[in-house]
DNA sequence: CTGAAAGCGCTTACAG
DNA sequence: CTGAAAGCGCTTACAG
């Protein structure tokens, strides 16, 4: 900028005030500064800039994994209001790693990030509370913030199970099976708790090997699943706490004999091509995404005082054919 | 930072050496200004810190659409070699639209990024040549750059639908159809050549109502294959040019009484499971990312001087079923 | 309409 | 082992 002033013959300031479309300078000043910054090539420094104006037009995005199709469309809509906000987005994957969460965050903190949007692998954010005193805003999507009081964006999880699981009942099943996502998962053990309150409003029984927390790898899914269809009570019908134990399911399921009924929770693509078509509770990633990014530019538009708030998103009920087969006795 | 060295009673450039970790400080400094860091909540500003460093370490990622799970496994492994080396990750959608492309590429260079992984939406990347010749250190990668000569890893898209279609043809296909997307992109291109290649390979004619290239929307997927079904010539097998051609044909197909063989192009969730499960040329959409990016860093560690390099991924055939039908006359 | 000075928060290159 | 000065590339707050 210095080579374009000097160049042009003007100063600094006037230099400044071209690159920036700055009213109030002579349309023949404008025109030989143009054409010192063509012939030098010169391209602002939008860093430098950002330095002294004290805002970044960034956005930290910090999710379990860039890969999952959920977390992408999610990614998705967050991009698409920080673009409308002039913003450009940082992205980094926890892989469920409350350490690697951590640096993530801080990292764009460094950066000086307008604000984070956090899909927390931790249960534990007063690492947080210096940056966020500090004034970067944040909004948690997904799972709500551990040990701080912050806004947060979710799936209605519990409701959306307890439709589910109603669903099933209604489809004449008393005997309803479960398998969940590893306990410490803040949506897994909400998931949990709607299946348990839809069991207990139909006044149904929850026997202990009907239902299983734990890691979502085939293996665990398959072992699981055997256990509740040989007890001595099988069950008739499963609730899949999510995607992946979905399609685990259909696997295992697809190769018995005998029909038994399958609701999972979080829709995914080709589910109406499977055989039978997969009923589901789906969730909206992309309304998570947008509702906690728009929240983000409230606060970064000055609503700095107001209470932490907490936005609810309905889970919504697919209905295709494999939450909708008879109990099988 | 000043106020940590004022209430240290130290100079800056000591500060900085205990932010840095740097040796040559006595443990009693290193403590004294440790407290006043603490006590003060100081945060070390990278975004100035990099100003003089003038390395950003950070690298941006322009794709087509974070939300596509190709785009999405591609991202990730971009994002583990850029945190391998330090680097944090900007990334942004072009919407396969050039105008877009350019004004996120233009962004992320304002930003001053280090480097930039590029899916170009463009056919003509000239506005870059001002930007690579600044030090941008520029990689493409899925299709080619446009108008100028520069580093790409792209799949064998050619050389994987010539695999899948002479599979067709081994199974004893003679008219086979193609439905592809929009000519006008680059893998589009090439994957035609492909079946024109192994056809002609084999001594098959190729009819012109045997291969549609356009949109791969549901409704233009539908009518191309209904031409091709019902002509004087039927086809006993279709490659379909990509996913979303594929996931219509798929449900096209299914619903007719006569078998047709099909490989589709791009790996997808689930394929396995669809009945008769889908045959697909798989890409490598993570090897395509980690390529990318091992070979941006590469240029960033040094080898500017080096000739353009040249990456071609191969693509995997995956046979399932769908693929092994036999014609059906 | 224009520009010189100071400063954003750090590091570099030196000197002691 | 330690620090004062200059500078990274911009903008802010003023003055003319």
């Amino acid at each position: 900028m210095k080579d374009v002033a000097a160049r042009a013959g003007v100063g600094l300031k006037t230099v400044s005030r071209v690159v920036n479309e700055e009213p109030g300078v002579t349309p023949d000043t404008v025109a030989r500064v143009q054409s010192a910054i063509d012939a030098l090539g010169f391209r602002r420094n939008d860093s430098a800039r950002l330095l002294r104006t004290r805002r970044t037009a960034s956005v930290g995005l910090v999710l379990e994994d860039l890969a999952d199709p959920f977390y992408g469309s999610l990614s998705r809509a967050v991009e698409d209001v920080a673009r409308a906000h002039g913003a450009l987005l940082f992205t980094g994957s926890s892989t469920e790693n409350p350490r690697r969460e951590q640096e993530l965050v801080l990292a764009f903190c460094a950066r000086r990030v307008d604000g984070l949007v956090v899909v927390p692998a931790s249960d534990d954010h007063r690492y947080l509370i210096p940056e966020i005193e500090a004034g970067v805003a944040t909004v948690f999507v997904d799972r709500p913030a551990g040990r701080i009081d912050a806004d947060v964006v979710l799936t209605d999880n519990a409701g959306g199970t307890r439709t589910g699981v109603a669903h099933l009942i209604a489809h004449g099943h008393r005997r309803i099976g479960f398998i969940g996502d590893q306990p410490g998962i803040h949506t897994a053990g909400e998931r949990l708790r709607g299946y348990r309150e839809a069991m207990a409003d139909a006044g149904l029984p929850v026997r202990p090997d009907w239902y299983a927390m734990g890691p979502t790898t085939p293996e665990r899914v398959r072992a699981a699943l055997a256990t509740m269809l040989t007890g001595p009570e099988p069950v008739t019908a499963l609730f899949a706490g999510n995607n992946r134990v979905t399609v685990t399911a259909v696997r295992v399921l697809s190769g018995r004999p005998q029909p038994v009924a399958l609701v999972g929770f979080d829709d995914f693509e080709l589910a109406d091509l499977l055989d039978p078509p997969v009923t589901v509770v789906a969730q909206d990633p992309a309304g998570l995404g947008r509702n906690a990014a728009q929240l983000l530019f409230r606060r970064l538009d000055g609503a700095t005082s107001e209470e932490p708030s907490r936005v609810e998103l309905p889970a919504r009920l697919i209905a295709r054919g494999s939450g909708e087969i008879p109990p099988a006795y």
